[in-house]
Order: C-alpha cells, then structure tokens, then sequence
DNA sequence: CTCAAACAAGACCTTTTTAGTCTTGGTTCT
DNA sequence: AGAACCAAGACTAAAAAGGTCTTGTTTGAG
C-alpha cells in the first residue's frame, strides 16, 4: 500500500459538529408535499377543484409526486376525485377532524419510536429482554398523542393566511420569470 | 483469519407487509444499541469498566459498530475511556443529567421535524413563504420538549431491573448455547 | 367525435443514507 | 513481549427515498 488516502469522510468522522441531516421527526417529503397541497385547497374557498398539475406548477415540485400523494389521499378518503378535463381533487372532509398523525400515516405508513418486533422466527436479537423496548413505547405513546392532539386544521390556523401569489390562479397570470419553454 | 463472529443479525427483519419501515421518531441503530450500552453499563456498579467487546459479545452486536458509538459517546463527555489491557468505558456523569434529546443528537445529529434547507441555490423551493414550515416547528418544539424532559435515568428506571443473565460475567460463563468455536 | 387535460397505477432508475467490515495504529496490564 | 484494549478512518453493501417514465382511462370543450 502507498501511503493512507486521507480522504475526508463526511459521515462519520468529522469532529463534532460535522452531522450533515436531520432525522427524528424528520417526515419525509410525501407528508411535506401532502401538506401544501391541502394547505393550498384549503385556501381558496371559492375554487373548491384543485388538480394535481396545479400543485405541482404553483410550488415547483414533480407533478407525478404530488399525484401520488393525491391518489393516496383520495384513497383514505381525505379527499375526493373528479375526473375528465377539468378534474381534479376536493377536500372531502372538514380537516379539523384529521389528525396530524393519522395523516402522517396514511402517507408514510405505521409509526413508531421502536420496531423491534418484526416477522422473523425470533423478534430481534435483545428483544426478549431488552430493556429499552418498554420505556421507548412510553415515549412513544407520548409523541403519538402529540401528533394525535393536533389537527390539520390547528396546524394551519397557525400557520396564517396563505401568501396572494399562491392563490392566483396560474393561467391567468404566472407569477413565475421564466417560461414553460415546452 | 476466520474473522468476527458471524452472528444472523436479524434486528431490522425482512419486509413485513405493506408497509416497508416505520419512520417518524425512528432512530438509528446507533441510538439503539448506545442505548443497550450504557443501560448494560449502569446495571453493573460494582464492575464500573465495561470493555466494548463486553458489550458486542453480549448483546451480539458487531464490535466495530458498538466501539464506534462508545467513542462517540466518550467524545461527548458522556463516558470515559481508559486505555490498556483492562480498559474499557465507565460513565463519567449520572444519567439523571443527560436528556434523550441531548444523547440522540450525541449520537444522530441534530434533530428537527422539517429540512426545507437544501444544498442548491434556494433553500428549498417553498420556503420563503411555505404555510408548513411555521406551524411545524411549533410542534417541532413540542415534541424536542418532550424529549428534553425525558433523561436516561428516567428511561431506565421505567424499564426495570436487567435480567440476570446480562450481567453474568461473559467470561466466566457464555449462556450461548453456540460455541464461539474459533 | 376528436383532442387536450385531467386522474390512475405501476414499473423503473438515481441518489442518499445506513449498516456493517476491514485495516492500521497506539496504549497498558501482565 | 504479547494480549486485550481503545482510536480512527476507509471501504463496501444494502436499503430507503426521491424522482422519472410509460400506459391507460375518463371527460369536457371545440
């Protein structure tokens, strides 16, 4: 071997202030994405039709994400579809009967602090007595009532009124420098 | 050399249905198995060293892996090493003093809900005026807040006594029934 | 009655993150 | 001197997340 290669790891090594990203409580994208596109229907009372493709050009993200998200939405019944030319979503339920946490589920799955029970023939290595499982489902259960306290609608009462250019209508006049140039 | 022990591992078991992982408030192994190491540590006061291959050995987690994290964890002043055929770790403050927020961004990084912030030109593509980002950190808050009143001790007192055979001595009887057969 | 715009669904690819292994070096007790 | 530690980092493999592409169906408008 000629010499060390002293490359700088960016995981990992760094002294101590090197973390790169955030975790915990970290929703992924969906649960973001889904949030906008609610927080954008819910403001416009008016326009009671909102479609994918309008989420999608009014905040910049992937039209085929945002579509998905919908699509999931719909399926646990959040909101309702309307097909054809000038389709789109509708909320279909007043949100301050969502739960933040059963919205977090529907897009990414169960929650929890601790999964050590799995499938598998033996649950996990340590689990048959660990002594960190127990305490953790009391965390758990704490963060989970948090996250069940707060509705949707509480959470975008607080946030304010929805900025204006959000809620002009994007035929009528794009907002947005540089053209679609499709 | 035929090398480590090459135990099965199956923490983080196959796929379960549906749903692939849970996520949300899901630490890492890292957090998992520092948690297993200073729970192991503090239930044995009269032995107050604890060698890291002690650890691995059992609770069958890989060595490197648990060494990692108990320098770390030295690093952060939470324990200290000593050097030399009988060393190992000791805890060098009382866990009534440490927070599981304070230990999980020892060991994760810092935590937080939500990223907006992203490594291209713009912070992210909504938020300079994204309705989410601010009645997210509020909850954000609360959930830190939680975890911040949470300490070690707290954790491991709610979780009882270690069962006897994690504190046997490795050494002076292995209760696994496989031989180590190196 | 055709076309554009929308929903619907799923396969696929790329990047990032995580888990785990390997190597080398240095310390101290016996 | 050697065994049993700590220490630090590079490296690899696997998993997850994010994002794209493709194909199909419905429906309003011209």
């Amino acid at each position: 071997m000629s010499g060390f290669h002293r490359r700088p790891n960016p995981l990992w090594g760094p002294p101590s202030a090197g973390f790169k990203r955030q975790k915990l409580l970290k929703f992924s994208k969906k649960t973001d994405y889904g949030l906008i596109a609610l927080r954008h229907m819910t403001a416009r009372p008016g326009e009671s039709i909102t479609s994918a493709r309008e989420v999608s050009d009014t905040y910049g993200v992937s039209y085929e994400l945002i579509s998905k998200i919908l699509q999931t939405l719909k399926r646990t019944g959040v909101v309702a579809s309307v097909q054809g030319a000038s389709g789109g979503y509708r909320l279909s339920r007043p949100l301050s009967t969502l739960s933040l946490f059963d919205f977090i589920e529907m897009l990414e799955g169960p929650q929890g602090v601790i999964d050590c029970a799995r499938a598998g023939s033996e649950p996990c290595l340590v689990s048959s007595s660990c002594n960190v499982v127990m305490p953790m489902r009391e965390l758990n259960r704490k963060v989970m009532k948090l996250l069940q306290e707060t509705t949707l609608e509480d959470l975008f009462r607080e946030a304010g009124p929805l900025p204006a250019h959000f809620l002009a209508h994007p035929a009528a006049e794009p907002p947005v420098p540089e053209a679609a140039a499709k």
